[in-house]
DNA sequence: TATGAATGAGGCTTCATTCAT
DNA sequence: TATGAATGAAGCCTCATTCAT
């Protein structure tokens, strides 16, 4: 077989980071950071533990890369919700089934985790004070102002409603509701939060 | 100079012991059951690393000490809530604030870090399990029935409503607040999702 | 450059194994169990102390299999003795040259000093009792019984006869030599025991 | 109560540090020395942990101690062995037997354990050394020479005869008898080694 | 690039020894 | 003198990381 180029290694490389993100995301956020060990997560990833190692230098700095990437993503998917349509109530109910939905799980079990849990390299707790639920908050303040505005929420400081609003979402959001016998709190209830009548 | 008698003895001997398992809920609530290291403990409770092994034959058993004592104790305070004065309204506040309380947060926060994290002693999670959140939703049960009945509490199944509220104040009272800018919701808030208007 | 393939894996793991339990024989046969520290056996055997891990799961583990393994050879030798050629006393000479051989001192003081020493996992003083002395008088009491017949032996209970006759050579073999002034008894010497003129 | 008076105090140390060292022979003697811990001496003595220290500086000086007093009580009881009657084939019997008591068991066991395992203080073999079994054999030796003139015993050198036959009384004296079917060999059995006939 | 054997720092645990009483 | 709680060095073991192939 002829050598693969420059560009056909680069594409490999990038997917066996992404095949290690992937696998230490799901192996990080059921473990923890200290409880997760690097054989777990080339065993979750179907590659030699060895392997890890030309991708990240350190399962820290894996760690930081993770966690990092999750934000940005966030914060990415956050710029969209300028576009939302509807009224008040359902431009944040829409954000909160977003959050809650079993697809971004594991990133927000992570990054609540990471916020706990002091016992993770500081970088990573860095990256989640810049990215932190202000920036939700910044973004989503007009639409509760509005609703207020409109008579549709609770009239209080919006910054406070808001926060504790989503304050609630993330923690709600952590829990394991598997195997709990309602699960996870409708949306709709969490909303009376916010909603008044 | 005689040596202590038994009594004395015993009296130190319970004081170290307690002295250790408060250390230890400070410690393993902060940094989780892997993340906590015995020097840890050690330092916190300002002793030696070896004394840790003359009352609790390892770091696991000391872990699953703390979690029984703790979920026992909690279970002894629900207890007592049957006394509760007032409304179901202003019965479920006080349940809630006692939750919230800042002097049971570690305890909480240990629990619930315990519920998630997979790297942890089998036989902690069995206790968790008996001592489940239900044990308080059984308890509380009739109150909010009551509250339904009266029509303060908004009229669903009445095991749901108890579990999810449950769950929601659980999951807040595992967050750190102290950072966050508008500290944690307050208690009427959170009771919106149960109180009509 | 591409990887070991799976053979040559295989016969490095077995390679390694086989290093690491004659260091430890060595070692063990020296200082008996306890005064075996896991570090002379890394030393002994020329690798890191962690490594013994990849091989055996403990101290204890690398013990057993060492015991059950050199009880094997022992036994798996026995069953070659009744090949022996020539008279009764020339048999039994055979195989207390054997048993007296340096080759086998190792094996035999390692055994002895299971025997002895109580501080020994259990599943090794199991494995002892399972090859005691016994198989070897079993399989070597015609010989006597023949011995006697011919008049070569003294006439007593051959059982008891076999069985004092290899306590005192197990026990001789156990014996540091090297320093003593005479050496090892010879096997003639040995034999008066059994042997009448 | 007065105080005790000097010499009063000085048999209760005498009692003590002998009731110390009895407890330890019969925990060395079984554990060997890494084997025995000084919990497991002071628990056989009936005393706490630290009591030991105010009798012996070190785990190793006890055993030193120890090792050293029975040497020299055996080396003493060797001096009356001049006085043994009978023909030299009953005074080696009377020393065989006196060996071989079960009273002198521990002293034994401990002796050649300590003379195989090396995990033992270095002074504890230095005295071993000095009290060797040669002290035993050159008292011993004009018995045998007696015995060889007198046409009982086997006409070999005299010394090898001795330094053998007590090598092997030494080596059945260590064994675990108790569980064994026949016990340990008799003692006519083992002095065919030396009698002619 | 990929593997997994090998290393060694660091964690958990034991136990000889010290020390306050 | 006697006790047993407390210490800390050292042992067993784990696992992130390196390295030979």
């Amino acid at each position: 077989m002829s050598p693969l180029n420059k560009q056909q290694l680069e594409i490999i490389r990038d997917e066996r980071a992404t095949q290690i993100k992937q696998a230490s995301l799901k192996v990080f956020a059921r473990y923890g950071y200290s409880g997760t060990k690097t054989s777990m997560i080339a065993s979750e990833a179907g590659i030699s533990e060895g392997l890890i190692y030309r991708y990240f230098s350190s399962k820290e700095e894996l760690f930081n890369t993770l966690i990092q990437e999750l934000l940005e993503d966030a914060s990415r998917e956050l710029e969209n919700l300028h576009q939302l349509q509807g009224s008040p109530y359902e431009q944040i109910k829409a954000v909160t089934e977003n959050m809650l939905d079993e697809a971004n799980r594991n990133a927000f079990i992570l990054i609540q985790t990471t916020r706990m849990d002091e016992d993770i390299p500081q970088k990573a707790t860095e990256n989640l004070k810049k990215y932190s639920a202000d920036t939700l908050i910044d973004l989503l303040l007009p639409i509760f102002v509005k609703g207020q505005e409109s008579g549709e929420f609770y009239e209080e400081d919006p910054c406070r409603l808001a926060s504790w609003y989503f304050s609630i979402v993330n923690s709600i959001c952590m829990q394991e509701w598997g195997k709990e016998e309602y699960g996870m709190p409708s949306v709709e209830v969490l909303m009376r939060i916010l909603k008044k009548n």
